[in-house]
RNA sequence: GCCGAUGUAGCUCAGCGGUGGAGCGGCUGAUUCGUAAUCAGCAGGUCAAGGGUUCGAAUCCCUUCAUCGGCUCCA
């Protein structure tokens, strides 16, 4: 075969539509990744690809893992290598050491790095066969690079790329040489498992991430710390929303005042939503006789997430992980025609379900939370309607709460593993057919989740993105028909005869824990006016305009807000200051000029002084803010 | 649950073998002030819990609990 070309002699130069060369860190061959110095045997579309890309820093910030995994064998020779890939904003490399890295230790790595950066040592591809690959990896103890050569499909040809004295098992591509990674830095280290398998060794991963300059580095330093400052754990303390108590023990949620505020708030808009859509209101106890669990599946598959069983006059009772056998139940207490469905109950319900200490993590992992639960109980011809239903209240509800974007997954089972599902394969395809209907019916993108679904249906499972990017577990909706089978529900058909209804699983917000955690991160605390526990803050300049600063937070309250006085004796600046950091939506401070002419100096929160305003002149500017409240 | 780190006043943290400190917050007093911190005084801690080493432990060791960063798992 003749090499027609290799991208070294290419002069992108020339084109003005190709981007300066100094900054292209690979290409792309036929839609194909392609290392710059690898050649090019036939005729082909040619991209050049730069850190501007997704692919381009994929590129990048694997190349980067790959010094991190040179460095790491220079320090520690008796390292093994495990896998090295670029994630999301960086890239990872996992170890196994006898003795874990500390944080010390990093920033030897990251030295060595440097001085491997500096050395600006070619990358080099090579193709090698499967045997030369296993006695070349063999050869050098790398255990971990052996399993994954076994495991390469068979057609695979096994590619080694050459750095200096290191060489690694990889795919490719790369950056032609280790002086292209400009500025790095190495984030953190945790145990990991080989392959993610809980069973198997406990490998070092360390994180790290690049960029081709200092300032953008920076900048996703900045960016981590604006996250940080963005932690619901942090600002529910800070804003005295919540607490987690440890006398009262771990993953058990303690809503304070303002955050129950909030939380209350929430409930309303979403009973008086659901109402608006058909829904009805119901409520369900917490605990149940560990029979009703055992008929509905959940002892058999759900087991590891629930509590022990309870004795009560011996009989043993179960707290509850679901809604969903409650509202069975009730389904069950009459009988049902044709005519009453679909039947949607909804429920605030509290359910509690065992996590693994190491799980929790604030209001976003916890061990007992309110569910937004719903049941629909509709006939197999009103399915698809029922679905579309939820995903347009799904998404109303995304939109209310300021989310403007999402991903859709489809769950399935787990095609090696479906004995950890109940029900047959029909069932399975139908209600799996009726979700994927409903998506393509609204146009909606989606991807597949294998093994996602739960153990008594496929799902729809959306996740929100925040005003950072980041996302965020929230809707889901599940199809059902194998509760209503184990159940024996059934309706009277317009034929006279015994059907079986079909049931969908469904929340809008997930969970109000997980909902909250979520919406404080998103706002980073400044609710919108609706949410504001407090919404404006009256600030007298001396204790001689108290009167007229009352009369003020009075017909304020009188129309309807939440105004709040700050009647210290404190300096203006002082509870300026107090009011922005407690995130009140609006200030109005009072002093001789207002009291005067009745008026208010407005100071919007994040925004700064509006100057002075009559007072209803003020009220008008609320009920016209645009963050009054969703549309309903 | 696993790997690692951490746990000192309500919060943020210093102290790291010789009988507990700061700032903020809280309380009291003074000040009456115009858009992100007025001043002063006072109170507040079996240094996560239990055990051990030591003449002596917040400090060293062990166990437990909790938290944090991850892994696995999930609303």
């Amino acid at each position: 075969m003749d090499v027609l070309n290799t991208l070294e002699g290419a002069s992108p130069k020339k084109d003005k539509h190709k981007p300066e060369i100094a900054k292209v860190v690979a290409a792309k061959v036929n839609g194909v990744t392609w290392d710059l110095d690898r050649p090019i045997y036939d005729d082909a579309t040619l991209e050049f690809l730069t850190f501007e890309s997704d692919d381009g820093k994929r590129v990048y910030w694997h190349s980067t893992a790959h010094i991190l995994a040179q460095a790491v064998k220079r320090l520690y020779p008796d390292a093994k290598l495990a896998i090295g890939p670029a994630i999301d904003d960086g890239f990872y490399y996992d170890f196994d050491v006898k003795t874990p890295f500390s944080p010390a230790d990093l920033e030897k790595i990251e030295e060595e790095m440097k001085r491997i950066v500096g050395e600006d040592l070619h990358i080099e591809r090579q193709e090698i066969s499967r045997e030369e690959a296993l006695a070349l990896f063999g050869g050098k103890g790398e255990t971990y690079k052996v399993e994954l050569i076994q495991d390469l499909p068979k057609e695979a040809v096994p590619s080694i790329y050459k750095q200096g004295e290191f060489v690694d098992l990889c795919a490719g591509p790369h950056v032609p040489s280790t002086g292209a990674i400009k500025a790095f830095k190495l984030l953190s280290v945790a145990g990991a498992y080989w392959r993610g398998d809980e069973n198997r060794p406990m490998l070092q991963r360390i994180y790290g991430t690049s960029y081709p300059d200092a300032s953008s580095l920076e900048e996703h330093l900045k960016r981590i710390e604006e996250a940080k400052r963005r932690d619901h754990r942090r600002l529910g303390r800070e804003l005295d929303l919540f607490s987690i108590q440890e006398e009262a023990g771990p993953g058990l949620v303690f809503w304070h005042p303002k955050g129950g505020f909030i939380r209350q708030k929430i409930e309303d808009f979403w009973r008086a939503e659901h109402r608006k859509r058909g829904y009805e209101i119901v409520y369900t106890p917490h605990i149940a006789r560990l029979e009703l669990w055992k008929i509905s599946g959940h002892w058999d598959w759900y087991k590891e997430n629930m509590y022990s069983p309870m004795d009560v006059e011996g009989t043993e009772y179960l707290l509850k992980p679901m809604n969903c056998p409650f509202h069975i139940l009730m389904y069950k207490s009459a009988t049902r025609s044709y005519r009453d469905l679909p039947m949607r109950w909804g429920e605030l319900g509290n359910v509690y379900r065992y996590e693994r200490s190491g799980v929790l993590h604030g209001l976003l992992r916890v061990r007992g939370f309110t569910q937004d639960d719903a049941h629909i109980f509709c006939r197999p011809d009103q399915l698809e309607d029922e679905i579309l239903g939820v995903i347009d209240l799904a998404m109303f509800m995304m939109k209310a709460f300021g989310f403007k974007d999402y991903e859709i997954m489809l769950s399935v089972r787990d095609p090696q593993n479906k004995a950890k599902y109940i029900g047959s394969d029909d069932i399975w395809n139908a209600a799996e057919s009726a979700l994927v209907r409903a998506l393509n019916y609204k146009g909606l993108p989606y991807v597949v989740g294998e093994g996602e679904a739960k153990f008594y249906g496929p799902a729809i499972d959306i996740t929100l993105k925040d005003a950072l990017g980041r996302g965020w577990q929230g809707p889901t909706i599940q199809v059902d028909f194998n509760l209503a089978e184990r159940f024996d529900l059934t309706y009277m058909g317009e034929d006279n005869r015994l059907h079986r209804p079909v049931m969908i699983h469904r929340t809008v917000l997930g969970s109000m824990e997980r909902f909250l955690g979520t919406l404080i991160e998103h706002y980073a605390g400044a609710f919108p006016l609706w949410l504001s526990p407090v919404q404006v803050k009256v600030i007298p300049v001396a204790d001689r305009h108290l009167d007229y600063a009352i009369q003020v937070t009075e017909k304020l309250k009188d129309s309807g807000y939440r105004a709040e006085l700050d009647s210290r004796n404190e300096k203006v600046g002082f509870k300026i200051r107090a009011a922005e950091l407690e995130k009140v939506p609006y200030m109005l401070v009072v002093g001789d000029r207002e009291a005067k002419d009745s008026l208010v100096s407005v100071r919007k929160r994040h925004v700064g002084d509006l100057g002075p305003k009559a007072l209803d002149e003020f009220i008008r500017v609320l009920s016209d803010d645009p963050e009054k409240g969703p549309a309903s």
